[in-house]
DNA sequence: CATCTCGCAACAACAAAAGTTTCGAATTCC
DNA sequence: GGAATTCGAAACTTTTGTTGTTGCGAGATG
């Protein structure tokens, strides 16, 4: 099963943003991530139509921030881009009034349910800005700082 | 993304298979479960090669079980099929040396792997005797049990 | 007005499970 | 021995959702 990547990709692109002055277009963005710039602006609009972004056209147009890093958690742009589900493994519904099946299907069901609530405790737990600071960390310990033209 | 619903349909078939006396035929297995034989067998290879069932051609052949309910669990049956990523998100890959890219993806690596560890605990924790005692404690509640033809 | 840039729609590519068709081979029954 | 069962395996097609691509329109800037 192919794994989704907004998620990672977005949170990558909200912290770059942070540290440039004024605003990406979406084919620097997309250069950041290896793909290109349709897919930006689809993946984008989610956070602009939460507010976590502003998009503007023409000249010097482009997408900026309009919040700061420390008032957005993960939890929330995996919510700005549409709360894909988390897990690739489901349940069955073949016989839904086979007793076996929902004894199997709650046993699944509730193992699921508590690993979800795992990962959302966790996923707001930890705002834009906690990974900026992880980020700082790790770049005052390297010599040879990366080079992209967004990192910067 | 489609979900791989495997799983749950090999443990709801284990169960019913250790309630039956002699084989089942994959064609049996196929209408329990909504589907064609072909995919029965495809699935139910791995179980054989894990040794949990044993398969029998020709008049009177099909799946045995070879092991108590009590001996498997639900993660052994996980393992059986594949061993199936559980998470349908993942990290990007896109720059793998920036350093942005790192913390995010280790933010998010460290959620899933906590949560993997959850399930991983929890499905190594259940055997199949559990499941069906607990589809005994159903059928002990209500009146109109179901009538499948492998249900008995 | 030329250029930049987003917005949007339509569509192709891709991946992985699921479904289907069609063989062959082994076993059992008559 | 022949017919009927039943699994095994290969080679498709279908399905579903992300990702990638192309093309055109519409603002904004200079
Ligand atoms: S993509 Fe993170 S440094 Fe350029
Ligand atoms: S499928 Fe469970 S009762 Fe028939």
């Amino acid at each position: 099963m192919r794994r989704d990547s907004r998620l990672s990709r977005m949170l990558h692109v909200l912290i770059h943003m942070d540290r440039i002055d004024g605003a990406a277009t979406s084919d620097q963005i997309a250069q950041m991530l290896g793909t290109n710039p349709v897919v930006v602006r689809r993946t984008m609009a989610g956070l602009r139509d939460d507010g976590y972004l502003h998009s503007e056209k023409g000249h010097g147009g482009g997408w900026v921030l309009t919040r700061p890093l420390s008032e957005i958690t993960m939890l929330d742009i995996h919510r700005a881009i549409g709360n894909p589900a988390f897990f690739a493994v489901g349940v069955a519904v073949d016989h839904p009034e086979c007793l076996v099946e929902q004894a199997v299907n709650s046993a699944l069901g509730s193992a699921f349910e508590a690993a979800e609530k795992l990962l959302i405790e966790k996923f707001a737990s930890v705002t834009l800005a906690d990974l900026a600071d992880e980020f700082d960390q790790r770049m005052a310990k390297i010599a040879d700082k990366p080079t992209c033209e967004l990192s910067r």
